[in-house]
RNA sequence: GGGUAGGUACCAGAGUGGCCAAAUGGGGCAGACUGUAAAUCUGCUGGUUUUCACCUUCGGUGGUUCGAAUCCAUCCUUACCCA
């Protein structure tokens, strides 16, 4: 008899098919802003993404752009282990990918800059923005115009207090009005938990296998600090223990897929309390 | 065949007569999170129950005892050692 304790999951929400016409018309029309791809990792979101985009090009003429919402692959020279898979664009445009160095602190507040600034370039251009990504508080903090002006700036990890300040100026001098979406349409690519992990698993020995040790060596080669990179997470944290030694080969792999796993279930986390303070979420199987 | 050390909840692993439904860690589940978010943090994790509580659990069986995961007997079983 098996009776292992199993715990309630939380149910998949229901699916339902994405109409690209009828989201296109909602687009011309003003009711929306922005078109928001979100999902867990490996989920398929970008893939989703690039079909969305040409669905919509194939139903109103104009031409889709990408802004990526992921925190990592901002970073320059963290291809393999972000997963960029930037091939997977098949030519759409795609914006906030590659635009800090590997080893710089890059932020929230600095993202919802970068985004109105792409969401205008986009728009004003006359295309359709799709934010796509698994970054939840960075999706949050575009499309429920977070204001951080009013929070603690960023404060160094000491009474540095020079650091503090610079911070403080610049986003002053920034200005208080960020334009930023008012209305969007949130999809989300839906996955049950075992298939997700499955694919985590497969993903993560591919990416092994293409050199994701060796990249992540070579970025602290260039001198790229080991503790930058651990806290980093995921892959550029384990793999980085790995080649410190600090973890066996085998160790790194197996708690790198824990961890991963883990990092999808909160992004899920994340997401439902998306839904549970209003947010509509139109999750499609992909 | 003989010897030794073990068999504890999903896993690992404490506990060696009452304060044990059973430490701790891992995993799992759920949640929080407006300037590091792939980060950081919280709760739950035998069953019924709102709590108190009660019920069934520590390889099997049978004992000892007011009381056993803890002691005894026996059986099964795992690892290693000697043959």
């Amino acid at each position: 008899m098996h009776r292992q304790s199993r715990p309630i999951m939380a149910e998949l929400p229901p699916a339902e098919h994405i109409d690209a016409e009828a989201l296109a018309k909602e687009y011309l029309n003003g009711s929306i802003d922005l078109i928001c791809v979100l999902g867990p990792t490996a989920s398929g979101k970008t893939k989703y993404a690039v079909r969305l985009a040409r669905g919509l090009e194939a139903a109103c003429g104009r031409s889709c752009e990408i802004i990526s919402a992921d925190s990592r692959q901002v970073y320059r020279g963290m291809d393999i282990g972000t997963g960029k898979d930037l091939a997977d664009y098949c030519g759409i445009p795609y914006h906030l990918i590659d635009i800090a160095d590997a080893g710089s602190q890059y932020n929230v507040f600095q993202f919802q800059q970068d985004f109105s600034a792409a969401w205008q370039d986009i728009r004003s251009r006359g295309c359709i923005p799709i934010l796509c990504g698994g970054t939840g508080l960075y999706i949050r903090a575009v499309t429920s115009a977070y204001d951080f002006r009013s929070s603690r700036p960023l404060s160094a990890p000491g009474p540095d207090s020079e650091a503090t300040l610079d911070l403080t100026n610049g986003s002053k001098g920034l200005g208080p009005a960020k334009a930023l979406p008012a209305s969007t349409y949130f999809i989300g690519t839906l996955v049950t938990r075992e298939v997700r992990n499955e694919r985590i698993d497969r993903r993560l020995d591919a990416r092994l296998q293409e050199g994701m040790v060796d990249e992540i060596r070579g970025l602290l080669d260039a001198g790229v600090p080991a503790e930058t990179l651990i806290s980093y997470g995921l892959e550029y944290k384990f793999v980085t223990l790995y080649i410190k030694g600090e973890l066996s080969y085998a160790q790194m792999r197996e708690q790198l897929a824990i961890a991963i796993h883990q990092f999808a279930k909160r992004q899920m986390t994340w997401f439902r309390g998306m839904e549970r303070s209003g947010t509509r979420i139109h999750w499609t199987e992909v």
